[in-house]
DNA sequence: ATACGTTAAGTGATAATGTCACTTAAAACG
DNA sequence: CGTTTTAAGTGACATTATCACTTAACGTAT
């Protein structure tokens, strides 16, 4: 079946060599898509399936009372709820909320499946595990950005990394300031620093990169 | 033995009922004493054991290159560093280093030991991913508070968790900044503003509260 | 007890970000 | 075509961070 072997091709720890029972997961797992924008969890909420995503993407966030947001982090293509995992084991609250930014089609593991493979399976478990640290120091990185690094210097990174001389970003302002936890005033004001040095082209809901060297030029040195 | 129950009591999930697995884990690991100040782990470092803390303290921090630090989360009795079990599984680099606040005692599952009981022992296993969403929730509740509370209701609720009106607070301006990840001399500003409203008394080294109700209302309401 | 070196805290100027209360402009839709 | 919606711009002001210092308190050795 082609699924399976996409499956299996995102999620390598589930087909490791010696490691029969990783495969037989799949036949215990139920497929299910769902749509853009939808809320996957928010806080408070119960959940019965880990959720493995195949395809599309799901951003993670916290609000303010304010209504401010920011974007803690996304899961795409063969990453995995840890949340969601987390509360599978221990239910506490959802600290945050999931929304799905594209259409996307995940695989849902029940609990007791879950919980069997957890302890049956080594490479079920180094895969959990792995998504867990992951996530762990994204979130310390997220940290540390947020605490330590200047503006420009996120903005400038988020352009490079989401966008091309050729292709140009399709987004808000708002998004822009939820994904970089800032206020949309100054990321307006700070494109709009760009623009005038020629860096960027602007126009509603899209933001064209012009001179890409420059922004470059604006991030650290490599490391 | 006396320590046995410490620690059987300390991470209960060892104990449960009918794992007697678990219980047998005890045997199996080593007792640490780590003095002060010690630098348990740094950024790049491997780690072999999966660490228990008994007693005392462990900070873990994030250092920007200016020198400005921020502490991600405190690691107390009957926690685990999960960022060493997440190198202990997937061996990422730290993004962080682990310093000790006070003498700990520590226990050590080494590795193999470790991968053992992670098959062997559900409670063992749910003990592990207890911490792991522990610390997850933590970091993003951290990240929304720096994000968007101001400074003065950050520090206000630091003072009165760290101390009352009868124990002042030992600490330094400078720590006061890396613990909430502000400047120290935003610090020192703040502290003067509530102590000019007679809500504390400045010391060198020592910070005093003489109006716990006014610094409580600072805070929102609890919820 | 005095002097000296070290660490903690204070200060003023300035820059960067965030907040508020709007206005203006572009797109979407009946 | 006019009316909503949604996106973006703006000025004034508040908060926080940074820089380059100064001042004060403490520990230690003479």
């Amino acid at each position: 079946m082609e699924l399976k072997n996409t499956i299996l091709q995102l999620f390598p720890k589930l087909s490791e060599a010696n490691d029969a029972n990783g495969i037989n997961i799949l036949e215990h797992c139920q497929q299910m898509t769902i749509p853009e924008g939808t809320i996957v969890f928010h806080q408070g909420d119960q959940c019965l399936n880990y959720l493995l995503i195949i395809s599309g993407s799901v951003k993670v966030i916290t609000r303010a009372e304010n209504g401010r947001e920011i974007v803690l982090y996304h899961i795409t293509s063969g990453g995995s709820c840890v949340l969601t995992t987390s509360c599978l084991i221990s239910s506490e609250d959802y600290p945050a909320e999931g929304v799905t930014e594209t259409d996307i089609l995940a695989l849902a593991i029940p609990k007791p499946i879950f919980e069997k493979y957890m302890g049956e399976s080594k490479a079920f478990r180094k895969q959990v595990f792995h998504s867990y640290g992951d996530r762990l120091i994204k979130l310390i990185t997220l940290v540390e950005e947020i605490s330590f690094a200047k503006l420009d210097i996120r903005l400038a990174k988020y352009l490079l990394t989401n966008g091309s001389v050729n292709t140009p970003i399709r987004t808000t302002h708002q998004a822009l300031a939820t994904e970089l936890g800032s206020a949309r005033e100054v990321i307006s004001r700070q494109l709009k620093e760009f623009e005038n040095k020629g860096w960027v082209q602007l126009n509603r809901g899209k933001i064209e990169i012009t001179n890409h060297d420059a922004l470059a030029n604006l991030l650290p040195a490599t490391h």
